[in-house]
DNA sequence: CAGTTGTATCGACATTCGTCAATATGTAGC
DNA sequence: GCTACATATTGACGAATGTCGATACAACTG
């Protein structure tokens, strides 16, 4: 999987005709959002009291092992759809929601 | 890459939290969004005239194969996010744009 | 300093995925 | 029937992906 920063690249594809380099960018993104795990994680981020949650409640929650939640926030914070910021020894997540809506805004209708 | 049909089973991902099967559903549904082909693919029906094409001009546009691409139209149609109508020994298809709608809905902000 | 705890990286593994060549199926016209 | 062409299916392959155990790194505590 690579990463990237989702740009604001891609116009809507259902009313543009998409180029080949863009799709691979967007095919890129959506990857990203392609595994149940990752979806949760953006789910539960979003949806904790002030929009932020500590990696280190994020194996319990999700049942996967440390370094496999790890990898996953990783992908996440490279591709720009979390922020990641480092509070002593924890570090805390918030959804950049701005990359979201590219994404969503991607598949925009006419 | 496994099937069923997308419903609109799925809340707004970034308002409320998300199950863990509704998360294993939206990931199949954006693994299909996940490759280039098939975003190319939904991107050239889309913005065909009249909004349908011929499966037959797919692989010379696309540079695959046929079986490619008809592995590829399988998969979108299996997910309802094309459908397929048969005009003598030619395959037409149309995006569905409701399915389409479902996964930009669930991508929706707060 | 040593000990503890959260996080990142490494290495390996099974599974999934995209791809094509070969072949089969279907549909039309002769 | 036979031929031609569009499409589907099969089988196989390399590459990518998700996963975890082991280990290293980082940051706080005593």
């Amino acid at each position: 999987m690579s990463l990237k920063i989702i740009q604001n690249c891609c116009g809507p594809v259902l009313v543009e005709p998409i180029a080949s380099d863009e799709a691979e960018e967007l095919a890129a993104a959506f990857k990203l959002l392609a595994d149940p795990i990752r979806l949760r994680i953006l789910s539960l981020v979003a949806n904790s009291p002030g929009g932020e949650m500590c990696g280190c409640e994020l194996p319990q929650i999700t049942g996967r092992s440390q370094p496999t939640v790890s990898h996953h926030l990783s992908l996440l914070a490279e591709a720009g759809l979390l922020t990641r910021e480092q509070r002593g020894k924890w570090a805390w997540f918030k959804v950049e929601r701005e990359r979201v809506a590219v994404l969503r805004d991607a598949l925009q209708l006419s």
